[in-house]
DNA sequence: CACACTCTTGCAACGTTGTTGCGAAAAAAA
DNA sequence: TTTTTTTCGCAACAACGTTGCAAGAGTGTG
């Protein structure tokens, strides 16, 4: 899979990318690192920056909290396209993208180019 | 105007404060200290953690800047409660809350609590 | 006003998070 | 296999933020 981009596969970029294909939801740092036995600090930050260049993953803010999510099929490395909100449950603390009709908001004066939507709440799973 | 709350007012506080009275947008902590001739770092994160406690100002994520912006009258020590989007121009880089009718926004079998939002476009001053 | 008490400041030290440079190692190409 | 290019892993550094503590400033009481 990591064939088809302009990047080399290496073990250490096969075993990120596959945390994330198994999981359906958003990882943290953390998460990540606790995912691996033992692992180069540096190599880790430059293969999440690398994934993000390529289209491959996106950043989620949830207030201070950074998350990383799979990206759709349409996000290149040219340019990410989400029309999803990140949602985070405040029981589990876990944050998925949820793709939803575009929101309609219009500001009298401006031009919105994009927006962002991070929704707090209660999941499917702990309702 | 300080000494409604339940701290103390020093003069570090009263210049902090007047700052973000004079401006009706947000300020980055760049901002704030280029306005301070000389100061004490410390001292400066304190009073920002003081402010936000204390209901009188709230951190704004424009990615993965932050800011700062005065909060309503409504916001309390006890909780903040905010109901307005955070636009963010893409010329000037200035951030402002802009008060809108809450977005409505449903999510199929999940309970929102409060959404945040955060639009990145042209201002009134840059259109 | 003077004293005691409490809160705030400013410094040192530390911790976390993320970046850069560079030689060695690994992957891909020849 | 050999050459070329990319990636890794370490050291060092930098930005951002927190904690502990002694000294100083503000507040209340007699």
């Amino acid at each position: 899979m990591i064939k088809n981009y302009n990047f080399r596969s290496t073990p250490f970029r096969e075993k990120i990318l596959s945390l994330f294909l198994d999981k359906e939801y958003a990882l943290s740092l953390d998460e990540i690192e606790s995912d691996l036995d033992q692992f180069d600090r540096i190599t880790l930050y430059r293969t999440l920056k690398l994934f993000q260049d390529q289209g491959i993953i996106h950043l989620v803010h949830n207030g201070s909290v950074k998350k990383y999510a799979m990206c759709k099929e349409e996000c290149t490395s040219e340019m990410h396209q989400h029309h999803h909100v990140h949602f985070t449950c405040v029981t589990c603390q876990q944050t998925e993208c949820i793709e939803s009709k575009p929101l309609e908001l219009k500001l009298e004066g401006y031009k919105i180019n994009d927006l962002e939507v991070n929704v707090n709440g209660f999941c499917k799973n702990c309702l």
